[in-house]
DNA sequence: TGACTTATAGACTACTCGATACATAAGTTC
DNA sequence: GAACTTATGTATCGAGTAGTCTATAAGTCA
C-alpha cells in the first residue's frame, strides 16, 4: 500500500544528508533555519521543515547519526580485532585523516569540531552524542595499545593510557589542521613520524 | 593632567580580560552583547558599551591580542634559540597543556578553539589572527626541528615539517580534549610519550 | 464521487541580535 | 560661575532567530 496523503516535493534522506553538511561546517548554534530550509531540495518553507523533521534539535541529532553511520566509520579498525593492533591504529589515523580532507564535504571531523556547537550549558545534551562518540574513539585507541601490551608486541612497562591519549589527540589536532588548509599529503606523512612513537614501545628481541 | 569628562564606571582593562574569557570559552559569534555588557564591571549600558569598544569586532580584536599577549605566551620557548630545540620543544607543549588545563579561565587554547567561532565567510577576518597565531605556531615547532637537524642533533634525514605538524596537531588536540574533561596528569603524561618520537630522530652515535 | 490523510504556502508570533539617538549626569578647564 | 568633554540611562531601530496558525493543495481509499 502506498503512502497516503500528499507527497513530499524532496528526498527526505538527501535532506538529512544535506542538512549533515551545513551542521558539520557550521556547528549546531551557527547553523539556522533559513540556511537549512534554502538547503533542502531547492528550498523548502517552514511548515514543511517542521513537518518533516520536528524541531532543529531533531534534525541535528538525525545528521549526527547520519554521520556517525557513515563518515565517522574510519576509525571503526580501533575495534576490530582481527587487525593486528599496529595496523588497526595506523590505519585509523590514516582513514579518518584522509577523510577529513576529502572534497565534496567540509573539512575536518565532525564530531571533534562539535566541542564548540553548543557553548552554553542548557544545549550541552544537544551536542552530547559528539562528545560520548569523542570518548569512545579515545578508548578505542587507548584499547588498541592494551591489545598490543597482552599479545607481546608491546611492553608491559608501557603506558597504555598514555600512548592512547598521544594518537588521539593528535588525530583530534587533524582536524583543525585539515580546516586550516594543510595539505593532506602533509598530515599523512605525519602520520608515518607519529606511527614510530609505537615502534619505539615495541619489545626488543632478547 | 587627568582626563576631561564624566568618569568611567568600570575598569576597562578588566573589561578586556572578561570579554577574553567569553570569547575564550563561547567564541566570538556565539558570544552576544548581552553576555559581553552584563559582565562587564557589574552590568554595564549598551551605549557605555560602544562608547568604550566601538563594537563587538573591536572589542574581541583587543581581547585576542590580550590573549596573545599573555596565555598565549607559554608557546614562546619555540622561537628562543638560547634553549636546546628538544627542550624548546618539550616546554612548549607541556606549558601549554598545563596553561589549558588551569582553573581561573575556560579550558583549551583561545586560538585553537577559535577555528569555529567565525563559521560564514564574511567573518573570516574577525579570526584571521587566531589562524595566522595557529599558523606561526606551527611554524615555531618546524623551526625547532630545522634547528635540530643544522645543530647534527637530529639527523638530516628528518622530515623537518612532517615531525613540527606531529608535535602541533598533538597540541591542537590537547585544546579538545581538555575541554572534554581529560586531566593534566594524563596528558603531561603523555607528553612524555610524544616526546619519544623526538629521541627516535636523533642520530646515532656510530 | 466524497471522506480521509498528509504536505504545502503565506502570514505571523515572541524573542534576541548588534547597534543607534537623544537627553542627562558627572567630571575638568577657564 | 559658564563652557567643554565624556559617560550614562532610556528607549528604540531593523534584521534575524526558532517556531506556530490557518487555509489550501495533492495525493490515497472506499
Amino acid at each position: 500500500m502506498a503512502k497516503m496523503g500528499r507527497p513530499r516535493t524532496f528526498d527526505r534522506q538527501k535532506a538529512v544528508v544535506q542538512a549533515m553538511h551545513l551542521f558539520w561546517e557550521h556547528g549546531y548554534e551557527m547553523t539556522s533555519l533559513s540556511q537549512l530550509k534554502a538547503n533542502i531540495g531547492g528550498g523548502i518553507s517552514t511548515p514543511s521543515f517542521y513537518a518533516a523533521f520536528g524541531s532543529k534539535e531533531e534534525l541535528f541529532n538525525e545528521a549526527v547519526q547520519c554521520y556517525l553511520e557513515t563518515y565517522a566509520c574510519v576509525t571503526d579498525s580501533l575495534w576490530d580485532d582481527e587487525i593486528p593492533p599496529r595496523d588497526a591504529v595506523e590505519l585509523a589515523l590514516r582513514r579518518s585523516t584522509k577523510m577529513q580532507c576529502e572534497s565534496g564535504h567540509p573539512k575536518g571531523c565532525m564530531v571533534s569540531l562539535g566541542t564548540m556547537s553548543a557553548p552554553t550549558p542548557e544545549l550541552t545534551h544537544v551536542v552530547e552524542p559528539l562528545t560520548a562518540s569523542r570518548s569512545r574513539t579515545l578508548q578505542g585507541f587507548v584499547r588498541c595499545v592494551e591489545r598490543a601490551i597482552a599479545m607481546g608486541e608491546l611492553s608491559k612497562k608501557a603506558n597504555a593510557r598514555s600512548i592512547g591519549i598521544a594518537f588521539n589527540s593528535f588525530l583530534l589536532g587533524v582536524s583543525i589542521l585539515a580546516r586550516d588548509g594543510v595539505e593532506a599529503s602533509d598530515l599523512d606523512a605525519s602520520i608515518t613520524e607519529l606511527m614510530k612513537l609505537w615502534d619505539i614501545e615495541v619489545c626488543q628481541p632478547k
